[in-house]
RNA sequence: GCCGCUGUGGCGAAAUGGCAGACGCACCGGACUUAAAAUCCGUUGGGAUUCACCUCCCGUGCCGGUUCGAGUCCGGCCAGCGGCACCA
């Protein structure tokens, strides 16, 4: 740190300006009911995706996406609403507990330290959160609810019927473990010895742990999952109605995986047993030349030939021994060992071969499928590979097998001539009627595998007796987690909550779950514990509830990197709760930004390896919060990836010294006192022009989140004025309010200060009211009109702005320029746009 | 392989189909200063011509199209980044 001078003194007053609206509690937000509330101002609610305390404290990321939403805050309570902007703790989860393991301290010790610093961290920048709706989702207080929700989610089941969530109560089937949302299945999981538990396929990335990055194997184990497939048409169809990125609309659809077809039975030959397969190309059976069944189907067993068991039972062996990532690189060479079983083709009675290979998935569709080679590329190949027959049953133009184009069907009876669309209407109601098929829908989305084998978690509000679970009751929460000495993985897939043996004893005849909930349980529902963060009674209360939530939140701005995980989660049980009744809203997030990345100054991702990690207290430090706060917006676009660049830091905070000198002037001792040059006087139209024109763009780029180009403008309008003398106080008002939400510290300073001397300064800046521009002062009485030659500009040209086009078009004809360059010869055409320019087509 | 996003000065970037490069950085020049820093003023896309002013040509990843006019719209490529990846 050089011990130079500050251009201004922002190490003295923004330390102190946070004190004050800390102590002034000036951002505290009221809930209908409250005194202090007023009802007649709408509501705006802005939210953060909550941060993940780790342990290496925030880096300049963080403050990207929190100073946008910080300035859409404090500009919407200019502009009179209630603005709902909280902020809060992500605190359970895997990093905070391999953090605690390698520091040897308790989770719970680690997280509050964390916290605090994050904390700490977060108030330097002189965010307006109003700190009294502070939440963590590992506080008691709060995860009592999470643990409610799950038991809502428990109690309930999708009903086909009304597409929607109801309480159990409703269905009249017999086993009614078989809907319910949350449930347990013994199914193949992706489980990581590391890290010692099973991990949702979201975040499984590339066959490794999205954290630590360790390798995931498959293993069959007896997990809880939620039925979020049930909701895969809605969470593709609401998606609509959302104001959101097309490109993690998008994201979200395609990991859904949304896909129309049909199911097809097969007999068996010489069996009792039948094989439905799933399909999107029903119009090709009559081209299916063998069947094949994903190696862990059930019914694998059932139906192989004495001849072909040794074989089936060793390439299932090699393939269960692998791991994903192993699978998908031999994907590229297709495997599958022949059952010596055949199946019958319903529409011809065709006896087809019956093979396994590891190309057909067991999650997907029925885990078998009909191979028409010659209209499916991964069929062709196997088939070429294993010599099987190929035959051709639609056909296009032009087009070499495989073709998976859709034409004309061929060699396929009743099919014949149709094209493909109606091939397939024409075969579904044939199987249809015969009982052989139906139209169906399929998602790749799988269930949420909801627990696991962790310690720092919310344990499951679940006990079991004899072999059966049920809920605790409500009152019986929250659930706490025992104190734990040795909270490690014991690395056998059995939770470490299992060692805890007095707490697991719920009765004589009853123990506890020891599975915990997965990181993304606490954040599914934290922006509803915001609008009535102390209620005791209810996660949230219904009047907080319809008044912040109506239409869901307004604004909520995050990295792209939950777009298939808190995103997805979020709004499944957002819809699970709506359908209960518990809140009033389809969608949880009206309008979603993702604000880009920042990159290190050397445009690499920043890393500690790397070592091009910024970190923003020492931002804070040599050029103040607000230099930090205007620099991360005017770096460019919110959206945008961007690299850092200390230069560009003392761009704005040259900027920042500016304004502050606009208003301040230094003596001989170098003490700091209002500027002589200030005088109450009226604006010249130029003057006035220039105030309006900025009042204009700062808010319209404002409400379309383009802040470097708000900040430019206010550039622009400084230096407009710092060589004005004498300078007229009311520009400088209305730059100072303009400014304020992007540099709180300073203008509330500046205000203060001219507050000494100046009337219209009265209280704190932050309390005033956004001005509004007159659009008729924005009109200037000469413009100036550029002529073009084919396109060229060739010469400009002085008018009055009301300037007829007629007279236009003859003063441009008539300049002696555009005249030697015409060489006497008439134009082609002349185009005239009012107020823009001129566009003469030579002949 | 499929899907999406992005390509504009030395750098970050700006531009409802209408003067490409606002604003900032960096560079260079000047003022202030004994000097430096800070600050203030000014130049700066490339090229040709000119003592200079002027003037002209080229220029938004590449090729083509629509248009009086394209960074912007359409079609086809190329490159970088991100997502999905045997999903039948």
């Amino acid at each position: 740190m050089s011990e130079k001078r500050k251009p201004y003194p922002f190490d003295q007053f923004e330390p102190r300006w946070q004190n004050f609206w800390a102590t002034h509690d000036t951002f505290r937000t009221p809930n209908p009911g409250e005194p202090a509330f007023d009802a007649s101002r709408p509501k705006y609610y802005v939210l953060d995706m909550f941060p993940y305390p780790s342990g290496e404290g925030l880096h300049v990321g963080h403050p990207e996406g929190y100073t946008a939403t910080d300035i859409i805050a404090r500009y919407k309570r200019m502009t009179g609403h209630n603005v709902l902007h909280p902020m809060g703790w992500d605190a359970f989860g895997l990093p905070a507990e391999q953090y605690a393991i390698k520091t040897g301290q308790h989770p719970r010790l680690t997280t509050e330290n964390n916290v605090h610093r994050f904390r700490a961290q977060l108030q330097r920048i002189g965010f307006s959160y109003d700190w009294n709706r502070e939440i963590s989702t590992t506080d008691p207080a709060y995860f009592r609810w999470t643990q409610w929700i799950f038991l809502q989610i428990y109690h309930s089941w999708f009903n086909p019927a009304t597409q929607r969530a109801e309480h159990l109560s409703t269905y009249n089937g017999a086993d009614p473990d078989s809907v319910r949302l949350a449930y347990v299945a013994e199914v193949p999981v992706n489980w990581c010895p590391e890290l010692g538990t099973v991990l949702a396929n979201e975040e499984v990335v590339d066959g490794k742990s999205e954290v630590g990055g360790y390798p995931v194997v498959r293993k069959p184990m007896r997990q809880w999952m939620l039925r979020i497939t049930t909701y895969a048409g809605r969470l593709i169809d609401e998606l609509d109605t959302l104001d959101w990125p097309e490109g993690i609309k998008l994201l979200q659809k395609n990991w859904i995986g949304k896909s129309e077809g049909a199911r097809v039975t097969f007999s068996v030959a010489d069996s009792a047993a039948a094989i439905e397969v799933f399909t999107t190309r029903p119009d090709t059976l009559f081209g299916a030349t063998y069947l094949v069944l994903a190696p862990e189907h059930t019914l694998v067993d059932r139906i192989t030939a004495a001849a072909q068991a040794e074989a089936v039972t060793a390439y299932r062996a090699a393939i269960s021994g692998k791991s994903d990532l192993d699978r998908t690189d031999l994907a590229k060479d297709k495997s599958g060992v022949f059952t010596g079983a055949f199946a019958i083709n319903p529409v011809n009675a065709e006896r087809i071969p019956i093979w396994i290979a590891d190309y057909v998935l067991t999650g997907y569709g029925t885990g078998a499928i009909m191979a028409v080679p010659a209209h499916d590329e991964r069929d062709f190949e196997f088939a070429t590979k294993f010599d099987l027959p190929i035959r051709q049953v639609v056909v296009g133009e032009g087009e070499t097998l495989p073709f998976s184009g859709h034409d004309t069907a061929v060699n396929s009876d009743f099919l014949d001539g149709l094209p493909t669309a109606e091939a397939k209407i024409r075969i579904t109601a044939w199987l249809d009627e015969r009982g052989l098929g139906a139209k169906t829908i399929n998602y790749k989305l799988r269930d949420w595998l909801f627990s696991r084998q962790r310690y720092w978690g919310e344990p499951f509000p679940i006990v079991w007796e004899n072999g059966r679970h049920h809920a605790i009751a409500d009152r019986e929460l929250p659930l706490t987690p025992p104190p734990l000495e040795d909270f490690k993985p014991t690395g056998t897939g059995e939770p470490p909550l299992a060692r805890a043996t007095e707490w697991i004893r719920y009765s004589d005849t009853a123990t506890r779950e020891t599975n915990t909930m997965p990181q993304w349980a606490g954040s599914c529902w934290y922006y509803l514990r915001y609008c009535d963060p102390r209620n005791e009674e209810k996660f949230i209360g219904p009047v907080a509830e319809d008044y912040w939530m109506k239409n869901g939140v307004d604004l909520y701005v995050g990295g792209t990197e939950h777009a298939v995980l808190h995103l997805l989660y979020a709004r499944f049980w957002h819809k699970v709760l709506c359908d209960l009744g518990h809140v009033s809203s389809r969608e949880p997030f009206q309008k979603l930004v993702n604000q880009g990345m920042i990159l290190g100054s050397d445009g690499q991702k920043m890393s500690k390896s790397r070592g091009n990690v910024v970190n923003p207290d020492i931002i804070i430090e040599e050029y103040g919060a607000d230099s930090l706060r205007l620099y991360e917006m005017f770096m460019g676009p919110l959206e945008q990836v961007k690299p850092w660049s200390m230069s560009g830091v003392e761009g704005v905070h040259r900027f920042l010294a500016r304004v502050w000198r606009l208003v301040m002037e230094e003596n001989q001792e170098g003490h700091w006192h209002l500027s002589s040059a200030l005088e109450e006087l009226e604006l010249t139209n130029k003057q006035r022009r220039a105030v309006h024109g900025t009042i204009k763009k700062v808010t319209e780029d404002i409400e379309a989140l383009a802040f470097n180009t708000a900040i430019s403008a206010m550039m622009v309008l400084t230096n407009e004025f710092t060589s004005a003398n004498p300078r007229p106080i009311s520009a400088v008002r209305t730059l100072l309010i303009l400014l304020n939400p992007f540099a709180p510290h300073l203008t509330e300073e500046l205000w203060q200060r001219l507050g000494e001397k100046f009337s219209g300064f009265e209280g704190i800046i932050y309390h005033q009211i956004w001005p509004v521009w007159e659009e008729s002062w924005l009109i200037e009485d000469e413009i100036e009109i550029p002529v073009q030659v084919n396109g060229k500009v060739r010469e400009r040209l002085t008018v009055r702005k009301d300037l007829a086009s007629a007279e236009i078009e003859a003063l441009a004809l008539a300049a002696p320029k555009i005249q030697e360059i015409l060489g006497g010869k008439p134009p082609k055409k002349v185009i005239v746009v009012p107020g823009k320019l001129v566009n003469i087509v030579a002949g």
